[in-house]
RNA sequence: GGGUGUAUAGCUCAGCGGGAGAGCACUACCUUGACAUGGUAGGGGUCACAGGUUCAAUCCCUGUUACACCCA
């Protein structure tokens, strides 16, 4: 016997465990043989991460697609993993260092660090999945991947060295967004501009040999530390005379020239502009159109640096700007202040470090090349974005897509695999100052010894402690010192001859590896397909990739999705996935974003203690309407709780009730109408549920399943059946066990994508009776009925519901006695009615609480009459009933019809219409009207009758 | 500044060229043999505003307003 309510907290766990032991998660569990393959990957959490509701709405929309094509039969895989994370993980672990006081990154030096970051990640790392598991998650455990695992390093190395190879990855100094907190640099999507309330600060420069001056404005005032010109528009008729002319930067005294470039806009400020190469991004190509060499000001830490007076040096970016404004003011050379909204690069992460234009050698990927067949992909229809106005938002991003910084100087991630070497004096480029050290790239350090060997002709050492240690520093100067005297064979024949060791030095040269990691996107782009075992030609590979879907939120389509496109084509040679479901942001009820600080973060492990994993998901589910966003109320979990209870409760009734699934049952050789409707009501429910999931309408197959266990069979059918199971016909008795016994278990299918335990559940403990179940519900088939409908029985239930309602309506509005059992009486009953009241007797009786129910042609006065069909259903309630409160009830329903009448009458009786409409809807029309008609002229009689 | 999206019941949201819907909330009644995490009945909407297209507009088009998000 089944407990009164479910606890999801005394089954998950064990159900968990039983589709583990069968194996039931495993790629191709429970496929039909030479099935179609179905694929998924996981976007795979930070590593050392935890749950949050976004993910638990991720989860789940991947967990029903997946088990409901596992249950149609495809052989499924779902790969999932984790993600090194590049950034946040190494700033917890750095962060866990300060807290127990222990030494820094930079005094453990990077081997040491990044054993602690193992640790940590072998002890946390565990987690996010745990709680996956928790939401129910049926993903191939077996084939866990870590972006950083051996075979998908590899990957990385194998596609950083063939981009390189073509040209698509180079090396470049370049201005990028640089984050001084972390000291590293990032990529444009890892900045966001938050607008502030800033100043606006005007500077009068002095002109050389001159007493004019030229104003310029400024938002970051200490930047002037890094002036190299101030810029005017060409056509500026103010300043025509001034171009060429020098002023003298104040505080630092340097001559700077006044340019002519159409990048000062004469309609701003005083159409003047300074310009600082090494610190604005706009002024990077000013300075470059003109030759200024950029002058960095800052630190790595954005400290004013050597470059600026000495009493500036070591001065913070803000504490400089402080100090700048007085001693500019003190000079009478800051003239106005204005308040201005600036738009201020914030960390995207944190929000909390203001990002810093910095000069660096970084590496880049060409992504407009690459970004060319991954836009013709999605033009061409090979993938396919869910919602489709995504795909305007991809069209417009890769269309101006910039060049990728991809190095980070960080330690944890995949290091660059690239080497450094001297320059050769045979070297073309030897004597281009600008083109630094030799670069061998290879995807081992054997690739790179025969490049290197090749280049000089001899051995190398290879340094991998970095550039700094004292070990490469000497072998370097010793390189450079025979280096040297070999650029004239003279100096290096007289060498050689007083040097018998020259030689010796000579011999090998020094190699050092560049320091930094890849970006952490720069693993995940190749997850699809590095996670089954790319560049191996493996199996899982030629058997599930490309994969089918990928879903994600929209929040990182930049980041993550447009890059496997960019990657699997140049790659894989074919689209990672042909669809592209982008699910809503979860945000609280109010619509704010859900974070830490604001105190509204919703924990899915909270909602799964207490209303369980089912509930959760079906939440998630039935919100899941493609839109930007979707607002979690608990009250909509509290529901679906009640819900899952009702479930169990059905369950429970037909337990008590003898509905044992029967051997060789054939719903279609049902006789009595309410089996054969409900079989039919469920075959329209699976139909519209699977038609959603096909079209990634999870909140539609969610309510389609909801409104047809709740609405039609627990309200209905249940009910109705109840006078049968108390009856006497051993015969339907035994039909409508069988049946509902029937549709319980393709009510367990249809809701086990969505509700995976308690299905599972009540599918073992409805096996315990009648015939033995073969296997596990979830990997049983799923339910197909097409064919069954029925529209007589459809007809008939119909009707009575209609009936049922009406009469418990009458009875509420004339504020009859729950209670109480009231006499109906049938007026001019057809053959049809006369045979469905008998019929039904029982259940009419039970359901609308009647005493008796007669026949007549006279309609008993003072009753409350109810008009369906040809009949009119009367409850004689003489005395009972308020006549007028009767009266304008059904004087109401008049109204109302005439109203409908009078619209369609319109309609007919224009000529437009009746020409130019298609037939079926003016078919339509008119039999609404003539249906009206009756029911009108119906309640009119009935009216009539009480006075 | 450019772009995208949204505006429908008190709330959260579906829907859609021809009858305005759901869940929650609300009101009233009901502990009837699965379920009070329940049952029954009920109230509630100029479908943001203004034009246009159409025989017909909540739906398509244009504009306005408000809000949200993305990009610079």
């Amino acid at each position: 016997m089944l407990e009164k309510t479910y606890e999801p907290s005394a089954v998950e766990a064990r159900i968990y465990e039983a589709w583990q032991q069968a194996g039931a998660f495993k790629a191709g569990a429970g496929a039909k043989p030479g099935a179609e393959t179905f694929s998924i990957v996981i976007p795979p959490p930070n590593v050392t991460g935890s749950l949050h509701i976004g993910h638990a709405l991720n989860n789940t929309i991947q967990d029903i697609l997946i088990r409901f094509e596992r249950m149609r039969g495809k052989d499924v895989l779902w790969q999932p993993g984790t993600d090194h994370a590049g950034i946040a993980t190494q700033m917890i672990v750095e962060r866990k260092l300060m807290e127990q006081q222990q030494p820094s990154r930079r005094e453990l030096g990077r081997d040491e660090f990044l054993k602690r970051v193992w640790a940590w990640k072998a002890e946390s790392g565990g987690t996010i999945l745990n709680q996956l598991k928790r939401l129910g998650a049926s993903a191939d455990w077996s084939r866990e991947r870590f972006t950083m695992d051996e075979g998908l390093s590899e990957a990385v190395r194998k596609v950083f060295v063939g981009l390189y190879e073509k040209g698509l990855i180079y090396r470049a100094k370049r201005l990028v967004n640089w984050h001084p907190g972390l000291e590293t640099a990032v990529s444009d999507l890892e900045v966001e501009n938050i607008e502030t309330n800033g100043k606006m600060w005007h500077l009068r420069y002095p002109i050389e040999g001159s007493e004019e001056t030229i104003t310029v404005a400024t938002t970051r005032p200490e930047t002037m530390l890094g002036d190299l010109a101030v810029a005017v528009h060409p056509d500026d008729e103010r300043y025509q005379h001034l171009i060429g002319k020098m002023v003298v930067l104040p505080i630092v005294g340097r001559r700077i020239p006044i340019i002519a470039d159409t990048y000062a806009d004469p309609e701003l400020g005083s159409g003047a502009v300074k310009i600082t190469p090494a610190h604005d991004f706009n002024d990077f190509e000013v300075g470059q159109r003109h030759g200024l060499k950029p002058l960095n000001i800052f630190t790595t830490q954005a400290r004013v640096n050597a470059n600026a007076p000495a009493a500036y040096r070591g001065l913070d970016r803000f504490e400089a700007r402080k100090k700048i404004l007085v001693e500019l003011e003190g000079l009478g050379v800051l003239v106005w202040v204005d308040d201005k909204k600036i738009m201020v690069p914030y960390d995207e992460k944190t929000k909390q470090v203001i990002i810093e234009p910095f000069l660096t050698d970084q590496w880049f990927v060409k992504a407009d090349v690459l970004a060319e067949p991954a836009l013709r992909s999605v033009r061409e229809g090979r993938t396919k974005f869910v919602p489709k106005s995504y795909e305007n938002t991809y069209y417009a991003w890769m269309e101006n897509i910039k060049p990728w910084t991809i190095s980070r100087q960080l330690w944890w991630g995949h290091q660059i695999p690239a080497w450094y070497g001297p320059r050769l004096n045979t070297d073309p480029e030897f004597n281009n100052g600008a083109a630094g050290p030799r670069v061998f790239v290879g995807d081992s350090e054997e690739a790179v010894i025969r490049q290197a060997e090749a280049y000089y002709g001899r051995a190398v050492d290879m340094f991998r402690d970095g550039l700094n240690s004292t070990e490469f520093v000497k072998a370097f100067h010793d390189f450079e010192t025979t280096q040297r005297d070999r650029t004239s064979a003279q100096v290096w024949t007289l060498r050689k001859q007083k040097d018998p060791f020259a030689e010796m030095s000579d011999s090998r040269v020094p190699l050092h590896r560049d320091e930094d990691v890849l970006d952490t996107w720069f693993s995940s782009a190749l997850w699809p397909f590095s996670t089954m075992g790319w560049p191996e030609d493996t199996p899982e590979l030629r058997k599930y990739y490309p994969t089918d879907v990928l879903v994600t939120g929209f929040d990182i389509i930049f980041f993550w999705v447009a890059r496997m496109m960019m990657t699997a084509l140049e790659f894989t040679g074919v689209e990672p996935f042909h669809t592209v479901y982008m699910h809503a942001l979860v945000r609280d009820e109010k619509g704010q974003k859900m974070s830490k600080t604001k105190g509204n973060v919703i924990d899915p492990l909270n909602l799964i203690d207490e209303y369980g994993a089912d509930a959760t998901r079906f939440t998630l589910a039935a919100m899941a309407a493609q839109g930007r966003d979707m607002r979690l109320a608990i009250a909509r979990v509290e529901g679906y709780r009640n819900f899952v209870t009702k479930l169990w409760n059905a369950a429970r009734f037909l337990e008590m009730n003898g509905c044992v699934r029967k051997e060789g049952y054939a719903p279609w050789r049902n006789q009595l109408a309410l089996n054969k409707w409900i079989v039919g009501e469920a075959c329209r429910a699976i139909a519209a549920v699977t038609r959603a999931l096909d079209e990634y309408k999870f909140n539609e197959a969610a309510n389609a399943a909801y409104e047809f266990v709740w609405g039609q069979f627990c309200d209905w059918y249940l009910e109705l059946a109840k006078p049968i199971f108390s009856g006497e016909d051993e015969a339907a008795k035994a039909e409508t066990q069988a049946t509902a016994a029937y549709i319980l278990d393709q009510i367990l299918k249809l809701l086990h994508p969505f509700m995976p335990f308690v299905t599972e559940e009540l599918w073992a403990e409805t096996g315990k009776s009648g015939p033995a179940r073969d296997k596990l519900l979830i990997i049983s088939e799923w339910p197909d009925l097409r064919g069954l409908e029925n529209k007589e029985a459809d007809a008939e239930l119909q009707w009575l519901i209609t009936l049922v309602t009406g009469i418990r309506s009458v009875r509420q509005e004339m504020n009859v006695p729950a209670g109480a059992k009231v006499q109906l009486v049938v007026v001019g009953a057809g053959l049809d009615t006369g045979t469905r009241v008998e019929a039904h007797l029982p259940a009419l009786t039970r359901l609308a609480r009647l005493e008796r129910v007669d026949y007549s042609d006279i309609v008993p006065k003072d009753s409350a009459q109810i008009v369906i069909g040809e009949a009119t259903f009367v409850l004689p309630l003489a005395g009972v009933i308020d006549i007028f409160v009767e009266r304008a009830r059904l004087a109401k329903d008049v109204d109302k019809l005439e109203d409908e009448i009078d619209k369609i009458d319109k309609k007919l009786n224009n000529p437009q219409f009746v020409s130019k409409a298609p037939e079926e809807v003016i078919e339509e029309q008119k039999q609404r009207r003539e249906e009206a008609v009756t029911r009108r002229d119906r309640l009119k009689e009935a009216l009539d009758r009480l006075s």
